[in-house]
DNA sequence: ATGAAAGTTGAGTCAATGTTCATGTTGATT
DNA sequence: AATCAACATGAACATTGACTCAACTTTCAT
């Protein structure tokens, strides 16, 4: 689990007690099943607060906005996705592995924290800023990866940054298809045959 | 381009003049305009009114409110995206010399209308059943395009939906990098590389 | 114990904007 | 010229919800 509640908040907004740290970690769960829910422009401060218990004047006393709020989730479920998948990668005997075992964390991900993926996503329309450090963090990563893995000849020549994208978008749009919208096959059964027509390709032979 | 202004309106509403038609296609451009610069939410119904120069009242005689005015150009766009990739790739000799075209051809019409692919994607924010509706489309048809290229042997065999989640997912991330955020390399240039890519695979051989 | 800093409260303010509607105009038909 | 349905107008209405603030409570160092 990802944990909300520390970097979040801007600094003369810090909390500086255990009582004052124990209401923004409420505000910020609070806030991702709001947003979660209903969306950044459905959901209401009221909502949020209602849902942490605590009153409307509150959450001015940590976060500037809603959509100073907003920035700050979308950072830290940033942060918990590439954390996910790192972790679920970390020790694969080689790029080919990693592909697989990556996409089933990433769909296994998704399915779990369904409200994470969409929070992400709407960011593109609410935040795009932070949306492109995302998914420019994650290509950077990603593309390393993938020219460490060329320089030790795991994998065939090509462009590191292209197919960084390339995957990514494979990975989000199978995450939205079989994760969220019909989880009809398991993970590990979509990162499979995801991996199987990357890695193979599809001419025949 | 696509003809925006026939099957958009209501029934009951439908203009029955020609000065009706000429407003309802003024209205629906400056929609297309206002939604793609500033966001369904951002947007205002006066700010529509003002770029197609007519009253604010005008726009009620012609849609019941914002959100279908909204519907009715993703519906619009999702065809007129769809029409686009179709045709450049009519004529094409085999399968992947279809996906390498169809691929520049999204790319080159997502740079030439970034609007319509913001208007696309925040559908899924704002009305998610027409959003889905695009992508079950898309995916349909080129689900079935892969299994008739399949089932002449032009292409290696594999779950055709999948794949098609999987290629249509590529063409969205790489057309929002090298389609609007960083155009810097040809349609072309993108579509032989990624093509390259998923025809031959990431396997060294 | 006590004072001050940190935290909490929620009614009230305020701006934005989607939608309505009564009135006025246009233009084709007779 | 008269008629009328279609079309156009924009001030007014109504709702919504983000944000403020002055008063109150809790915590804790001295």
């Amino acid at each position: 689990m990802n944990d909300l509640g520390q970097a979040a908040v801007s600094a003369e907004k810090a909390p500086r007690t255990e009582r004052g740290r124990r209401t923004v970690r409420k505000l910020l769960e609070a806030a991702a099943q709001e947003f979660g829910e209903r969306g950044f422009h459905e959901a209401a401060i009221t909502g949020i607060t209602a849902r942490a218990g605590v009153a409307l004047g509150t959450f001015y006393t940590y976060f500037g906005s809603k959509e100073e709020l907003f920035r700050a989730l979308v950072r830290d479920m940033s942060d918990a996705v590439r954390a996910h998948v790192a972790e679920a990668v970390a020790g694969a005997p080689d790029r080919l592995a990693a592909e697989r075992i990556g996409l089933a964390a990433f769909i296994s991900f998704v399915r779990r924290h369904p409200e994470l993926y969409r929070i992400i996503e709407e960011a593109q329309f609410v935040a795009e800023d932070v949306y492109r450090e995302h998914y420019l963090t994650f290509v950077d990563g990603y593309g390393r990866n993938l020219a460490a893995a060329r320089e030790r000849g795991e994998i065939s020549d090509g462009p590191d940054e292209l197919r960084a994208w390339a995957l990514i978008g494979m990975s989000v749009f199978l995450g939205m298809r079989y994760g969220i919208w019909k989880p009809d096959h398991t993970p590990e059964q979509v990162a499979d045959m995801a991996i199987d027509l990357v890695s193979e390709g599809l001419r025949k032979r």
